[in-house]
DNA sequence: CGATTAAACAAACAGTTGTTTGGTAATGCT
DNA sequence: AGCATTACCAAACAACTGTTTGTTTAATCG
């Protein structure tokens, strides 16, 4: 065989790293065991120390991966939009695909919370933080009624959006439907009559 | 002594489901174990089994006890009110408030999800069920403009309300202006000018 | 060829897990 | 007093956990 050292190095580390991001996405981080996802490639639980040191290492490796794939969806999803409310549908249509479709890496960052494992806690925080950082942006941008808090505003959007997760069905609701209806839901007023309802609130 | 009987009867059934409820509101059910929570009432492991003929059997306790009592808060809040706008954002708020501040038993309910205990699974998911059907009432109540998905906006509360256990710092925006601000984001337009942005969406 | 190296195996380790078993105080009933 | 019941303890069990160790395979390179 004419193999290369190129094609021989780390050559299974993208199975493992796949079948972890699997498990982890199925079953959280706990439950998954380095048994599983070893069998998962065919692979002895004690091999998989060859390429990372411990469990919490694959973790963080999956963590990343998953991070970095969300990140660019978004981020190739805004760039062909210049509207701020074109841009934020977009982004939540490319945020809900990747968690919900396309992406066991992604689904790990919303199955697994950082303080499940304190061990790297701090790292996934951030990690995490750095992603939605790109929604701060994209509701900084929003022409917004005035006392409008965007912080909550984001908070709202990305929760319902995460929370997806427990939800959807493939052959329900389409994810473009869902976001585009979830972003309106925001944007233009929902209650019938615009009234003041006797609340002490500004707008 | 003068013990009665039922002072002696079942006496530390509800301080084990307290402890209960805390390790598995804190670390999930998988992490949360027998031992822990024994311990927290000063209790060996073996002695839970006098009680509860197994650890889902704990849990499933515990996350009834936990729909029971968010169920009871929301029909509480929401029996003052009469504007269906009002009794969402006082519905919005006694979720809030039960799963974020009060009541570690609720807290499981969003912490460890059905099909983290599969010999339970279908029990959980009916539960929760339960308590969720009030906000599909709630959200018929609602007048909405034309064209609206009432489902896919409960499910967007929902998330967002359910998310918050993610963010939620006791020392920042209260509770109750977080449950204002998102049924506000709802019912009033943000977008600063209302337009028709191009988009294909009917209302 | 012989040396080196990446990658994996086989087998075990120590600790933890949910759970079971047999016993035993304390109480209430008859 | 005798008996049954409630509630718990003490100790163990078998299974599973992440991880370590020493060894082996197979390919590459001088």
């Amino acid at each position: 065989m004419a193999n290369t050292v190129a094609q021989r190095v780390n050559n299974r580390v993208k199975p493992l790293l796949d079948a972890a991001a699997s498990q982890f996405a199925a079953k959280g981080y706990r439950a998954a065991t380095i048994r599983d996802i070893a069998a998962a490639i065919d692979m002895l639980p004690g091999s998989v120390y060859y390429h990372f040191s411990s469990k919490h290492a694959l973790l963080l490796a999956v963590y990343e991966e998953g991070v970095n794939l969300i990140s660019s969806r978004l981020d190739d999803a805004v760039a062909s939009e210049t509207d701020p409310w074109h841009r934020l549908r977009k982004a939540a249509e490319a945020h809900l695909e990747t968690i919900l479709d396309q992406s066991a890496y992604a689904c790990v960052m919303n199955r697994v919370s950082p303080d499940q494992v304190p061990e790297i806690e701090q790292e996934l925080i951030e990690l995490r933080g750095a992603y939605e950082e790109r929604f701060v942006t994209l509701f900084e941008d929003l022409p917004l009624q005035k006392g409008v808090d965007r912080r909550l505003l984001r908070l709202m959007l990305l929760g319902a959006l995460n929370w997806a997760q427990m939800w959807y069905r493939p052959d329900r609701t389409p994810i473009e439907e869902i976001a585009r209806a979830f972003v309106d839901n925001l944007r233009l007023p929902l209650a019938q009559v615009p009234q003041n309802t006797g609340a002490n609130h500004e707008r």
